[in-house]
DNA sequence: CGTCTCACG
DNA sequence: ACGTACGTGAGACGA
């Protein structure tokens, strides 16, 4: 491991004791509502599930769940795939398939949403005594690729639920879903403060591979979606049409995910609701690699390093070992191959954010400013900012954030505030 | 303890 | 012919 990347881990170390003791304060009453709420649901949605099945059945075993809908109802399974215990798939893409086929099943699904809030709202509810606030666990070295994990409750991965207005009356479900960010509150006289970096990953990719169009377009501007879709469909940005612009969207998660055409086609299947076959995703695949060559030729150069030495490397020097690359079997060799391209990406942008840190930290203590740092999601920081430290403090993230390393292309953040996580989103 | 499901970036 | 992308944690089930 690089040296910097060593010495970047240990300046984390304090930082990271400082969020975790920091903790965040939760809207206690708010998330008591909340879970009344969904209680009240709970039970008006399994009586009438019951009723329907005719017997008590458990909801939350898939074996039971399969049983009935497959045999004592009878319905007919759109796709029949099986997991490695064999047993008929039944999570929500393949259950909203049935929708129509019978009444019960929105019924189900509710269910399993109203479930899974529920344990958002078990694991909210542990606020420490003495501090009444929410201290999570960040675990430096918990995953692979240089990101932390969190646990302990795991406050990154908190529903991410906004509302367009023709929600507001309908989805209740939704409705409520979009509550659990505005529980995360501050202490009275301070603002909450979030900022994240655009589109972070993506511009690492730009970094790494030096591409001319990604280069020209985030120095210029550009709507990158709008650009790769003019690429792909060979046409002029003012005429790309937004189901083009979604399919580019894809193609480039699809790029830091070290693509398959099979995924792809997939994922593409999914959000234009149009089924696109593994050949399609294959044209459209060979459609993008002909035109941002750069972006080609970095991977290919990827995975040629990893190969080489056992593992990938971040801009930065982390690295990851990729075993897989020596595999015998084709699958886990392809496995390493997607690894060794996404993990320098995922990786990269997990030193900046980090590096980051370390530098508002830093900034903040010269300052002796009251602000405190108390939560990071991966491209996204969090402050808890007294009201007269607000503007300094806008300046001071914005500043830190931005100009933490000098890249080819500028790196940007988004910044908002307000009285909770929802608002400052 | 492995598997499945679902929440996030 | 087949299923199909990267990184996580929590919680339930069932062997």
């Amino acid at each position: 491991m690089d040296i910097t990347i060593n010495q970047l881990e240990q300046d984390l170390i304090r930082v990271l004791v400082k969020i975790e003791l920091n903790g965040v304060k939760i809207d206690i009453k708010k998330l008591n509502d909340v879970e009344h709420q969904l209680l009240n649901r709970l039970q008006t949605t399994t009586e009438k599930i019951t009723k329907i099945a005719g017997a008590e059945i458990n909801l939350n075993s898939n074996e039971q769940l399969s049983t009935l809908l497959f045999e004592a109802l009878e319905l007919q399974p759109k796709v029949t795939s099986k997991g490695k215990s064999g047993l008929i798939s039944v999570d929500k893409s393949h259950l909203a398939k049935l929708k129509e086929d019978h009444e019960i099943i929105p019924l189900i699904l509710d269910y399993k949403k109203i479930n899974t809030l529920l344990s958002f709202c078990n694991q909210l509810k542990e606020v420490h005594p003495k501090t009444g606030r929410l201290h999570c666990s960040l675990n430096q070295i918990g995953t692979a690729t240089g990101r932390f994990s969190c646990s302990n409750p795991n406050l990154q991965n908190i529903p991410n639920v906004k509302l367009k207005d023709k929600d507001s009356e309908t989805d209740e479900l939704k409705i409520i879903a979009s509550k659990f960010r505005e529980v995360f509150i501050v202490e009275k006289g301070c603002v909450l403060i979030g900022a994240d970096y655009s589109q972070i990953e993506l511009r690492v990719m730009t970094e790494m591979s030096q591409d001319s169009f990604l280069l020209h377009a985030y120095n210029n501007g550009v709507d990158i979606h709008e650009l790769t879709a003019s690429k792909v469909f060979n046409c002029k940005i003012s005429e790309v049409a937004e189901e083009q612009r979604k399919i580019a969207k894809t193609i480039n998660f699809g790029l830091i995910y070290g693509m398959s055409a099979g995924g792809l086609a997939k994922s593409l299947t999914t959000i234009t609701n149009k089924h696109h076959s593994k050949e399609d995703a294959e044209k459209m695949m060979s459609g993008y690699f002909n035109e941002f060559n750069g972006v080609k030729s970095c991977l290919e150069g990827l995975i040629d390093y990893a190969d080489h030495y056992g593992y990938s490397k971040t801009l930065f020097g982390r690295t990851r070992p990729i075993p897989e690359l020596a595999s015998n079997d084709l699958e886990i060799r392809e496995r390493g191959k997607r690894l060794a391209k996404n993990s320098p990406v995922q990786g990269s942008a997990a030193d900046i954010i980090k590096m980051a840190m370390v530098n508002c930290d830093k900034a903040i203590a010269e300052k002796g400013l009251k602000s405190k740092m108390i939560l990071q999601i991966h491209d996204e920081l969090l402050f808890e900012v007294p009201e007269n430290e607000v503007e300094i403090m806008e300046n001071l993230i914005k500043h830190e954030m931005e100009n933490v390393v000098r890249l080819s292309i500028p790196l940007t953040i988004e910044l908002g505030k307000g009285a909770n996580w929802a608002v400052a989103h």
